[in-house]
DNA sequence: AAATAATAGTTCAATATTAAACTATTTAAT
DNA sequence: ATTAAATAGTTTAATATTGAACTATTATTT
């Protein structure tokens, strides 16, 4: 494990880190969406459903800035769970620019089934590191995830 | 920031630091992949160049191995850098199946040019964590990332 | 009030990504 | 040696993802 470039050892220490964050997140990702698959659901749909199902109806671009994606893309993960039924969208607000997004009958009681699963998932996961640790770890990455430039 | 589940102390530390863990994640690599649009670079292919440049020569399935990526992915990245001339296949091994994939001189001189500005970009962003605080980081993440189920 | 800015969403082209079916080659089993 | 199993890579279909151009609506400026 670790960077192979040679430079200073600021440089090496950031690369180390940053290299085992990514690779830490992509390995749990990995795991921890494992079960979607058997409901035909991909990630960045249950992302949406998730939200959606724990605070109600979201406009699509609180969605986006929720999930860190671009407009374009929640366009199409819409799309996607409004074909098979799961959520509808609503534009008839105030504001005719907005579009709310909200789940239907079947959305909220897919959810319902999958999210359980989910929580276990993460769960066994994290397990690894105990509660300490834990925190410790969302400590340092809040504070690496709110730097702007 | 943080969870609206209602679960156990267990459940809601475990999703916590999940959630700050993947939001660090998706937020650190927006903001360090930045630099790579002005290449016409996407991060995919940078991540190929720079382990070809860093480690030699390597094969499909080892370059997919390294980025937790699929060997169908694998094959369209490939795709793209050989159309720009950036790494090029060969198939003349004793063993006929692996294709191994080097940089030619032009994406040599491309990952040189590019790769300073990749380690002032991460250095600039763990800057925010002190020597112990990414350290800890790295450890925290390792053991997450070497789980297998 | 008319012109201008800003905002929400859509569309499009290019690349990414996965999972699954497939081909070609090599290794293991009988 | 022939068959079976494993491995590396390819292809395909579906969804994801971004950035940029675009439409429609609302807010601001003059």
């Amino acid at each position: 494990m670790g960077t192979h470039y040679k430079g200073t050892k600021k440089e090496i220490g950031a690369l180390n880190a940053y290299i085992k964050l990514i690779r830490a997140n992509e390995s749990l990702n990995t795991r921890i969406h494992r079960h979607l698959s058997g409901y035909g659901i991909s990630p960045s749909q249950f992302a949406v459903m998730e939200i959606l199902h724990h605070l109600g109806p979201k406009c699509q671009r609180d969605l986006g800035s929720k999930m860190l994606k671009t407009g374009g893309n929640v366009v199409m993960i819409i799309d996607n769970l409004e074909k098979r039924g799961l959520v509808k969208r609503d534009r008839e607000g105030k504001d005719r620019r907005y579009v709310n997004i909200q789940l239907t009958k079947k959305g909220e009681k897919l959810i319902r089934e999958i999210f359980p699963n989910h929580v276990s998932g993460i769960v066994k996961e994290m397990n690894i590191l105990n509660k300490e640790e834990q925190l410790e770890l969302g400590r340092l990455c809040r504070k690496l995830g709110l730097q702007e430039y």
